[in-house]
DNA sequence: TCATCTTAAATGTTCGGATAATGTTATGAC
DNA sequence: GTCATAACATTATCCGAACATTTAAGATGA
């Protein structure tokens, strides 16, 4: 995404680069006002639509703010440092997310007791229903994790269906319910495999795991979905890539 | 940042809402040519300015893509959904990066053999500086992880005045050579805690424990930096907020 | 047939000007 | 003094026009 400089740089560009360099030097105190356009323009000598261009990118870079009736303020002396995880969908929140299959073993619903509902975040004695089983690859003989799927009480109608569809159950509620998924939150530790889930998972009791919780929460802040994964450690890992923005 | 309706809409903006309806309705067919903007300015009646404006709010959606000498091309007929962990600056990649204090046992230069290679995911042969020690709050007792700090050859100048203090090597490094940090890849796995370690950390062999390694790559796409961390399963979790973003 | 040149079309850049919207500040009535 | 109002400064929006740059496609020639 870095172009090549050109070899004749706009005018803008030019400008932009320009007042960078000052602002990087500090020459604009931050908090600051910045010079209006105006003085921008008189002091370089361009027209008005050139300064108002070398402004919007340093705006979007986040040096400076400008607003009708205020002026123009520095933000700061150079663009802040971002790292970024970025994820294109929801479906791919995890690589595995799509090319797993979903093997149901129980259902029913839940009231939640104390330690439950610690576990996994959510209200004591609020009700769910509770999905169980096995996701594992098409062809792979060994299942990958164990999923406890708790859907709210007002979600329950997505049950219909659900076995073996590899479309995710999220997805589905969503889509069912008309909202949108506005925030997910995924929790990992490291664990001792459970006594009962080794048998499932041809795994040894007691040998490391991964649990992964996640939550799901509606655009209306609403908590609707959390996922209770335990991975055998040796089948799994995770990772994540932070890139700079430019 | 959604902000309220304006009791009078600018034209670039009810233009780009309107277009967008359209794309989202299907009128112009993904991959196909938008109207091109004169043929935006005649059917509307606006200025190229407002056209330009509205196009570039598509744009910047990332439902169109505009080239000289190409034209407009439709890219999507709905925003992506995009899910995004943000990090403001590289110190808080992890919460406990900054207040935990980093106490060396161990340090010397290694050369990696093909098994170590694979586990750090470097160039078998190639020479790096190992430190490593336990790291633990100011305050508490126990400690939070064992750390194995690998750095390149090159860069082994920052050995110096490491012991406790609480800055991070990478950014020591970077600053000291006058690079930027460009990507950070993590990868978290459940392993169970080594023997040797087991002491160090007061905790039980064969124990849950979670073993992260970091990578770090300078703006030159160099790797300088690893890191190979193992912290027993009952302090340490992980959490991840992906939100969307507007 | 292939490479090269020319041309046309589209977006990109830059100027000039005018009006609107938005805060800040000074003014003035009470 | 306090509050509403008017004046002002500044950015935001919008129009018109011209030229530059980039790319695709057609024309040309060896």
């Amino acid at each position: 995404m870095n172009k090549p400089r050109r070899s004749k740089p706009t005018l803008y560009q030019e400008l932009h680069d320009r007042l960078a360099a000052d602002l990087a030097a500090g020459v604009y105190p931050v908090g600051g006002r910045f010079p209006t356009e105006q003085e921008l323009c008189a002091r370089y000598s361009l027209g008005r639509h050139t300064v108002r261009e070398a402004l919007r990118l340093l705006e979007e870079a986040g040096l400076l703010s400008r607003q009708a009736g205020v002026g123009t303020v520095v933000l700061a002396r150079t663009p802040p440092e971002v790292y970024s995880y970025r994820i294109d969908s929801i479906d791919n929140l995890t690589e595995y997310a799509r090319v797993t299959i979903f093997d149901k073993k129980q259902e029913g619903v839940v009231t939640l007791r104390p330690k439950l509902a610690e576990t996994l975040g959510a209200e004591q004695g609020s009700r769910w229903l509770r999905m169980a089983g096995l996701r594992h690859t098409q062809n792979d003989e060994l299942p990958v994790a164990w999923t406890d799927i708790y859907i709210s009480e007002p979600y329950i109608g997505v049950r219909d269906g659900i076995g073996g569809v590899s479309r995710a159950i999220y997805q589905k509620t969503s889509e069912q319910f008309g909202f949108t998924i506005a925030r997910v939150e995924r929790r990992i530790a490291a664990v001792s495999m459970p006594e009962d889930l080794a048998a499932e998972l041809s795994s040894e009791p007691g040998a490391p795991a991964l649990m992964e919780r996640r939550r799901y929460w509606s655009d209306k802040g609403e908590l609707f979905e959390i996922t209770l994964s335990f991975h055998p450690g040796d089948r799994f890992t995770q990772t994540i890539l932070l890139e700079r923005e430019t």
